[in-house]
DNA sequence: AATGAAACACTTCCTCC
DNA sequence: GGAGGAAGTGTTTCATT
């Protein structure tokens, strides 16, 4: 599907999508026209999903991140729709994962402070019934990326 | 700092960032000039960080989302350096974060399937000296999202 | 089929209003 | 904040291997 050049185009695009094609051919070691032809192809295949801006979260005052593991009683369709809508509507939930095993879901949510927190929390408890919830802030980020790193072969031979 | 207009703007290239500096204008309800040199601004500020391509990560093969829950015993500086030297080091990690209370780490980890897991699991414990490690299989993504929300007032007046 | 070169259209970027 | 223009990119086409 997705061959060497391929992969290789995608990690440079995964750390920095504003570079031009010229630039990234040369990184790949191809040239222009073939890194054009294969970015278009990658996207129109939605493996290239979206392009993004990512923004420092300390400078937009969104500091603070905590993790909160859910275990839930009811486990009805009706349920799982109501949560996910919700998720869905609370900008602070950055990502929602529905575990295997003791915890049945994981979401992680960014908000300014502590305080902002406790309001989400409210709003989380008041909108859909949870068996119990707990809270860990995360005191530090030591690693946060987007990228999934695809093994290829180096770009010179 | 950052205004209104500053934030609608965050938002939509939050969302798209291969937008032409006039549509993001129309949709912020401005104008070409005053949008450029904002996002110009923006960008020196090292308010937006970067510019990515977000990944189907099911259309690359590395649909497996694990969370590691990760407890110490010891607290050092050094081991810290070792451990943070190792996460950064394998491209697996995704996130990872210290937590307050009873777990230490926190790791957010992509791979391609249950076996690769397995590996990347194996490594990680060679490389540094961990008192407990509890892994959980993400079963169903219901949201991933890197947008920081803004509240900024509607475009429209 | 993949690549390289060259032409055109569009955006970005800057300056002036 | 708006208008316009030079420079650089993205995009298409054609010729080449």
């Amino acid at each position: 599907m997705i061959d060497d050049l391929d992969r290789r185009i995608l990690n440079v695009l995964q750390q920095d999508a504003t570079l031009p094609v010229e630039r990234v051919a040369a990184l790949v070691n191809s040239s222009k026209s073939p890194v054009w032809a294969r970015i278009r192809k990658l996207r129109e295949a939605g493996i290239i999903d979206r392009q993004v801006a990512i923004l420092d979260a300390g400078k937009v005052d969104r500091d603070e991140v905590f993790f909160v593991t859910i275990k839930t009683s009811s486990h009805s369709k009706d349920w799982l729709d109501r949560f996910a809508a919700a998720i869905a509507a609370m900008g602070e939930v950055q990502e929602a994962h529905r575990l295997a095993g003791e915890i049945d879901y994981l979401l992680k949510v960014r908000v300014r402070d502590t305080r902002a927190f406790d309001t989400f929390y409210k709003r989380l408890v008041a909108e859909v019934d949870l068996f119990s919830v707990t809270s860990m802030l995360s005191m530090e980020t030591l690693k946060e990326t987007t990228e999934i790193p695809l093994e290829a072969a180096p770009a010179s031979e």
